[in-house]
RNA sequence: GGCCCGGUGGCAGAGUGGUUAUGCAGAGGACUGCAAAUCCUUGUACGUCGGUUCGAUUCCGGCCCGGGCCUCCA
């Protein structure tokens, strides 16, 4: 089994091999936890999760470390903090207590290091150390910068050279810069900004740097894959590159680079003064994480997409069918059972989940047409572990039927339940008036029947 | 201005140098007391103009349209 991922240093899809397939690294860059994740911040989550699944399913769950940064000093941060009155170590740590459920809840699986910035200032002091060492970096009035001429090779992944990137800036250059493209590793804090001690004065680390450091300490000086939205090649991951490479001596950082692409919601590029703002805790009041987790592996990762109820609504029928196979298991137990080898082979092409779903909807195809008990159960086996690959269809069916957004203000399960009762009465005693009467009651609750052999069975619509 | 992505049937969304994607929605049928679910059948595609080719939606080039990045936005 071999994986193909799409390689940003090189714009082409290439085979996956890696350094040491006993232990493979992954790195992806997580949160600023200054707000909510919204659906924007959840894609890249679980599109790499997508990837940290197949890691683990070709290399092994032992084989695989997956390190997920959360980024915990940030002026966004301190500007939050001072405005709503709470200490920044209480924003900080209650944003990333909801980032962490509001990913579970979207089926993504813990990395297995979830490093924050602030636990590792000494390193990344360490590394800016080194970096001025070799010449690469230099401080100035307070401030530690990177100096971009000093690294022939910079710009590489973002393909961009240094007279492109003066002609394109936009921000005012600091007066403390040699180069216009030097960027920031550390910076002075007064009384209301956290600080730390360092050989620089009393400061905090530039947004660069953090990556650098705690994928160094972690996963070592080159590993193998490299993660984050699109947005980020440049500057962030471009300047991660160079500190890296420099601080280290190294040719590269990562082997492979992937990007996930955009997300635009209703339409519309997403912003708040368009109303369509999306946070994933929102979102989780009215659909189950899995629904916004189909949505989201509805479309290929590097491809932009459109996020919409609309889409939701989709990705909540298809699951629905999907869990009325599951549902109906006739045997006791369902048989041991291996990922479908075609799904297998979609995701293992740069993470084709949107083939890989087909691919799911043949399956439940399959196991719908069945002719026998015992073939009818091994198709609902394989699709459930196929599904299971992908994080999709880890409810227990009746439950998932059962799910309400609205729980205690629609009919409860045993008013439903009573209801149900009343109209297997009715329709023994053939009086169908009756029965319909009930059914079109509980259709306008949102009730769906199913009259089927074993009885009648009802669901959430 | 520079760099980089996309434009597929009513919708979502894969893929391919010649042959059915898949799902939803629509139409017809089977099943059902009637439904639901399920199964069967079925229609509508590849932005535009050129080029390469026996043949292009698929490769190449121009153009049009949309999106992203160009110093701290996933």
């Amino acid at each position: 089994m071999t994986i193909k991922l799409h390689n940003t240093l090189t714009r082409q899809k290439e085979t996956f091999e890696p350094i040491d397939p006993a232990n493979v690294r992954l790195y992806a860059c997580g949160p600023t936890v200054y707000d909510y994740a919204h659906i924007g911040n959840a894609r890249p989550v679980v599109a790499f999760d997508m990837l940290f699944r197949l890691l683990r399913l070709v290399y092994g769950e032992e084989h695989v470390l997956y390190v997920r940064n959360i980024t915990d000093i940030d002026d966004k941060i301190n500007a939050r903090a001072k405005e709503s009155g709470i200490s920044i170590r209480e924003l900080t740590e209650g944003t990333a207590e909801v980032y962490r459920a509001d990913m579970a809840a979207l089926e993504a699986l813990p990395p297995s290091v979830e490093p924050r910035a602030t636990e590792n200032i000494a390193g990344m002091i360490e590394m800016i150390g080194t970096l001025i060492d070799k010449g690469h970096a230099y401080a100035a009035d307070g401030h530690v910068l990177f100096s971009v001429p000093s690294m022939e090779k910079y710009g590489g992944l973002s393909r961009r050279n240094r007279d492109e990137l003066i002609a394109g800036a936009r921000v005012e250059v600091a007066p403390y810069k040699k180069d216009p493209a030097d960027f920031i590793l550390w910076k002075p804090s007064d009384d209301e900004t956290p600080g730390w001690e360092s050989p620089w004065g009393y400061g905090r680390p530039g947004w660069h740097i953090e990556c650098s450091a705690m994928s160094a300490r972690y996963l070592g000086e080159e590993f193998d894959i490299h993660a984050g939205g699109l947005d980020l090649i440049f500057p962030h991951h471009e300047n991660e590159i160079a500190q890296s490479c420099c601080a280290h001596d190294t040719e590269r950082m990562a082997r492979y680079w992937v990007h996930n692409g955009f997300v635009t919601v209703e339409g519309e590029k997403m912003a708040k003064s368009v109303g369509n703002f999306y946070t994933v805790n929102d979102l989780l009041k009215d659909w189950q994480g899995e629904v916004i987790r189909y949505h989201l592996l509805s479309t290929h990762y590097r491809a932009p997409m459109d996020f919409s109820k609309e889409g939701l609504k989709e990705a909540k029928a298809a699951l629905d069918r999907f869990y009325l196979v599951l549902r109906n298991v006739e045997v006791d137990e369902l048989p041991d059972s291996k990922p479908d080898r075609h799904l297998v082979d979609a995701l293992a092409d740069d993470l084709n989940t949107p083939l890989a779903i087909a691919r799911l909807h043949v399956l439940a195809t399959e196991a719908n047409k069945a002719p026998t008990r015992r073939k009818k159960a091994k198709a609902q086996a394989k699709l459930k572990a196929s599904g299971e690959l992908m994080g999709l269809f880890g409810s227990d069916p009746d439950a998932w039927f059962r799910w309400s957004s609205d729980a205690g203000e629609s009919l409860s399960d045993a008013d439903i339940e009573a209801l149900v009762a009343r109209r297997i009465e009715a329709r023994k005693e053939k009086d169908f008036a009756e029965a319909d009467r009930v059914r079109d009651q509980l259709a306008e609750a949102g009730i769906v029947l199913e009259d089927g052999a074993g009885g009648t069975a009802w669901r959430r619509g």
